[in-house]
DNA sequence: GTTCCAATTGGAA
DNA sequence: GTTCCAATTGGAA
């Protein structure tokens, strides 16, 4: 979560503090941590319940068309009023930098989605397809719509060689665009609630099974 | 949300911290009652849904409630089926099945503290010293505590080699005593209110770091 | 077919 | 001095 981490500009700012505040400061962090986690889980609560609720209130509706949604009478209200919830508490949980223009509609293309403050759009219908209910299927969605899956493969989040492999270099991989991997990890820690560390974690992995996916390609040549 | 009540405790010890810094802990801390304010909300909502759920789905779903939930009768339904299913996510984040008996105080040593159903004690002073308000500071503390630096440095949590040095094998490592690190786990996670995966990864690098400073001081041989 | 796991590393924080 | 980061791997889930 950015908010946090920005905490630690204060340390710049005050050469008088002190060791003890250090402490503090983590101490917030992690109990913020643990917040974003239990939004998760209540995020995941709610997100069965409602797959439980449709599922019995409306049996033939395939769960995520969204578009129609808003035309529904009657039975939107409980949908309704989900929603607004979600998005409050999505909110009020980035205590700091969050911006509440994102995600907004691309103001030149009413199609698009702008999920971050670096620009990055994506495809209204694909947004709405999104399971934010788990954070890594969602960074997962979001990688393979951003980048071709061949980028994905040949390339990490960083662009750095692992420091595990020196003297055994592999074949150097070049970095993802900062501008969207950045956008991604902004739109799910507020989304989802959880810390950038687990996102940055999941491209990571993302884009290790991608390579090792277009590698097993090239063994059968 | 006991993490953030003991936040509290920061006020006490202030010293050195200036009036900018008070400020903005003000502000944490007032952002975090918005999260308990969310977190009751976010309760109601499932409540909200459940009734939802149970008005109109009242012919026997099928889902993963458990086997003894068809011999409820109708007032206790809905108390009963909600817990599950908050049990059940909380598992999920490792809130997992809690026991109220640990952390508990060693029935034949009062000086001793059980930590997990496992049997790990741990001595009481040492106990009152770990800071739950960061779980990786916690983990850390209770693997010092429990195994010596040498042990530490010549185990692993699985005992597995890194699949990534295959044939380029390292010398082997043993397992940490499955039982104390299901324990350290344990206790972790529930106080802490993290996922098993973050306390167990704490543990890896840890062990990783214990290495590292036993391999450097081989080096000065 | 895809996601997740954890051991290892050097250096950054 | 210690903790954290992320790339890589094979296989488990």
């Amino acid at each position: 979560m950015p908010d946090i981490n920005q905490l630690s500009v204060l340390e710049g700012s005050e050469n008088s503090s002190t060791n003890g505040m250090q402490k503090r400061l983590a101490a917030i962090r992690s109990s913020q941590d643990r917040c974003s986690l239990l939004f998760e889980s209540l995020n995941g609560v709610i997100g069965e319940l409602e797959d439980n609720y449709k599922l019995s209130s409306d049996k033939g509706s395939s769960d995520e068309c969204s578009s129609d949604k808003s035309s529904n009478n009657g039975s939107s209200r409980k949908n309704k009023s989900l929603s607004p919830i979600l998005l409050k508490k999505s909110s009020d949980n980035e205590f700091s930098a969050y911006d509440d223009r994102y995600p907004m509609t691309d103001p030149f293309d009413s199609s698009l989605v702008v999920i971050g403050p670096s620009g990055t759009s994506i495809g209204r219908h694909f947004y709405n397809t999104i399971q934010w209910s788990s954070s890594s299927a969602a960074t997962r969605q979001l990688l393979v719509n951003i980048f071709p899956g061949e980028v994905l493969a040949t390339h990490t989040l960083t662009g750095k060689p692992s420091p595990a492999f020196l003297g055994r270099e592999r074949p150097s991989k070049d970095q993802l665009d900062p501008a969207k991997t950045t956008d991604i990890v902004y739109i799910v820690t507020n989304k989802c609630g959880v810390s950038a560390r687990e996102v940055r974690a999941t491209i990571t992995t993302k884009c290790a099974d991608s390579a090792k996916k277009y590698r097993k390609k090239r063994m059968t040549f």
